[in-house]
DNA sequence: TCAGGGATTCTT
DNA sequence: AGAATCCCTGAC
């Protein structure tokens, strides 16, 4: 029986902080896919109205986010972009912290042909917006539904540390695209490291 | 069964 | 500022 790793049971506004600094890594058949996390969103469910998980909604799309911490939660948005959240908080509590930027560290030649195709020369352009949002990041890492519920440090998917960030370089903030959160729509959910080029617009 | 909308990205 | 694009959700 495969344990959760103990991480993944902190609390998920502190958790979401330390996440900062540490890297994501997706374990292919060609090698590892990998960035350090500079920018993630904290989601609360079912109290939180920005959560996808508000008052308690439980279907196919929420359901892994009511079971144990430490499992992906990937979800299609705009029909078009793939998300990868990481499932928070106790069993039947549906918290998840979404990851929204990467700063790349390993397999950087992948994962710009994922992004961009073949090209002849990458521009300086296509390394600046390979991991800077959430949709972008997955499409590098190579990310997408097949990932749903899969135990993170127990899989293809590894989360571990790289770089401690201090607490004076922890930007907090309100969420991006929200805005049918009302009177959530400012919590300061929204951490990044500061002044770190990959952090969403 | 179906209309409406979205935790985004890219182009104009 | 608007389009792309389609799964998920809730209502009927």
């Amino acid at each position: 029986m495969k344990t959760i790793d103990p991480i993944f049971k902190k609390e998920t506004l502190e958790l979401a902080r330390e996440l900062l600094g540490m890297e994501l890594v997706h374990d292919t058949a060609y090698g590892e896919l990998a960035g350090k996390i500079v920018e993630v969103e904290a989601y609360k469910g079912p109290e939180d109205k920005a959560a996808h998980s508000f008052g308690g909604r439980r279907t196919t799309r929420t359901e892994v986010m009511y079971g144990e911490p430490g499992h992906v939660y990937m979800f299609l948005i705009y029909g078009m972009h793939h998300c990868f959240n990481i499932v928070t908080g106790p069993i039947g509590k549906p918290e998840a912290i979404l990851v929204r930027g990467i700063e790349p560290t390993k397999g950087i030649d992948h994962m710009l042909h994922k992004r961009f195709g073949e090209k002849p020369k990458y521009l300086k352009t296509h390394y600046k917006n390979l991991t800077n949002g959430p949709g972008k990041l997955c499409r590098s890492l190579g990310l997408n539904m097949a990932h749903y519920g899969l135990p993170i440090n127990r899989s293809e998917i590894l989360i571990q540390p790289y770089e401690a960030i201090k607490e004076e370089d922890i930007v907090a903030g309100p969420r991006v695209n929200i805005d049918y959160a009302e009177e959530h729509i400012h919590l300061p959910w929204r951490f990044s490291i500061r002044g770190n080029p990959y952090v969403s617009k």
